[in-house]
RNA sequence: GGUGGCGUGUCUGAGCGGCCUAAAGAGCACGCCUCGAAAGCGUGUGUGGGGGAAACUUCACCGUGGGUUCAAAUCCCACCGCCACCGCCA
């Protein structure tokens, strides 16, 4: 949620955020509007109310003729008070919704445009030359078939399109993914958490995934739980009505992710890229505001740390306004390549959120000068499925072998994967 | 799933229609005392919104949402959560 003063103190900055993003600018002028009644109705009810709550005391200590008297009045004032409630009550709602539906304000050293319009941040690593290495690259469907790491066409017939089986030495590089990527991440400071995956509205709301992104969350309807995408709503409602002490407080939350992935019909059917379920470690920092920025390079920091340890080639890029989610006022994402695709592919992403889910989540922290609302960023430390294509992609041998980066090793225990 | 009990400020906890402007204690902060500390004594002690240049003022908040009433922490309804016991269960 946005704050309501900044956008009172200067309309011209929200109405650019929301052209930017794509969105609606005279939102802003909507809320304005709104706002201000609001506050008429509001001082309107108030009056009312005091002069209720004085002639009610009264009625207390009055006796016979006196006492029926004020009665009569206080009558008179209990309907005109409730009137007022409504309209304010209204209004009030009417302000909140607008509220809600404004996004983030977005960081103006974003890149402003479209999903194409990111700007390359920087390339690390080479992609490899498989012309020069003698041999056509496989994609990660046929070495995981190969490997048996990875089968599709169960996990089709089972469950249908976009899930899978990872099997043996899949199902073993998960979980040396998950231990290399949780170790390091407890060294770095985090407290690693396993949160719950079935969430209720608030959840979802407060960390602004019932917006634009409400039909790409699974809703489980009989119960009313949200299944989440990412371990990042759990993460930030953890905290939800609190003050915090001692900031930062950074959590790397280890979780099943699920996506309904609407409106992505043809794109990615091939494989484990896009899928409906999957596990991911998510970091999450609950920060001072002013400090968030600082943060946010530090996330991107780990994320770079994880891919060199992986010892896959990636590029850096700024995302674009109009392809931030609502919640982020900027966004990171570290592409790999992918040698089949012939291009890089996004495998983790950081957002800054600014104060914009604490302040719907009502999470607060002791400033020098009051309580106030916090900065939350998040960051994918590892996506299972995507790091698992771009391992068994890029460290392929011609026999659909595949070379284990030095850092998994010692979690995996082996050098190679061979096919059985 | 069933039955019973309970949700009050930072915490413990009283209040069960109008002297609630929420008792009392603890904690915390400041002051006095002290070489210093403890004890003791005194003072203060929430959040959010509105109005105001400010002093200040006003409204709301006793799990959440409705309702009854001139008036609700207090009465009624629904929901959520916690605890105990019973049933079922990995």
């Amino acid at each position: 949620m946005i704050d309501l003063k900044v956008v009172r103190e200067n309309p011209e900055a929200a109405r650019r955020s929301q052209e930017v993003r794509g969105e609606d600018p005279s939102l802003i002028d909507a809320l304005i509007a709104a706002d201000d009644a609001r506050r008429l109705a509001l001082i309107e009810f108030e009056t009312l109310r005091a002069e209720q709550n004085q002639l009610s005391k009264s009625v207390g200590s009055a006796k016979g003729d006196e006492r029926n008297a004020l009665l009569e009045s206080a009558k008179e004032l209990a309907t005109k008070v409730k009137a007022a409630d409504a309209v304010r009550a209204e209004l009030e709602e009417k302000t909140n919704a607008l509220q809600l539906q404004i996004s983030n304000l977005i960081d103006p050293d974003a890149p402003v445009g479209g999903e194409a319009d990111f700007v390359v941040l920087e390339e690390i690593g080479t992609p490899r030359d498989f012309t020069k290495d003698g041999f056509e690259p496989k994609d990660h469907v046929e070495i995981g078939k190969i490997l048996k790491a990875i089968d599709t066409e169960r996990g089709a017939k089972v469950s249908g399109s976009r899930f899978y089986y990872l099997t043996g030495p899949g199902a073993l590089l998960e979980f040396a993914l998950i231990n290399f990527a949780i170790s390091s991440a407890v060294k770095a400071g985090f407290i690693p958490v396993i949160p719950p995956v079935l969430v209720k509205p608030a959840a979802m709301e407060g960390t602004g995934f019932l917006g634009q992104a409400a039909e790409n969350v699974f809703h489980l309807e009989e119960d009313d739980f949200y299944l989440v995408g990412t371990s990042e709503v759990p993460l930030a409602a953890y905290h939800r009505d609190e003050v915090l002490e001692e900031l930062p407080v950074r959590y790397a939350g280890y979780s099943s992710c699920f996506r309904r992935e609407a409106g992505t019909y043809g794109k990615d059917t091939r494989g484990i890229i896009r899928v409906h379920q999957f596990d991911k470690v998510e970091m999450f920092i609950y920060c001072k505001p002013e400090d968030a920025k600082a943060e946010h390079q530090r996330l991107l920091q780990w994320e770079k740390d994880f891919l060199n340890a992986m010892e896959i080639p990636y590029r850096v890029i700024d995302v674009a306004s109009g392809d931030l989610g609502s919640s982020a006022n900027r966004k990171f994402d570290c592409e790999a390549w992918i040698p089949t695709q012939g291009t890089y592919r996004e495998v983790t992403s950081t957002s800054n959120c600014t104060e914009f889910q604490s302040r719907r989540l009502n999470i607060r922290y002791k400033a020098e000068d009051g309580t106030k609302p916090l900065a939350t960023l998040n960051g994918t430390l590892v996506a299972i499925p995507r790091m698992i294509v771009a391992i068994l992609e890029n460290h392929q041998n011609e026999d659909g072998s595949v070379n284990v980066p030095a850092a998994l090793r010692p979690f995996l225990g082996v050098d190679t994967l061979v096919p059985a």
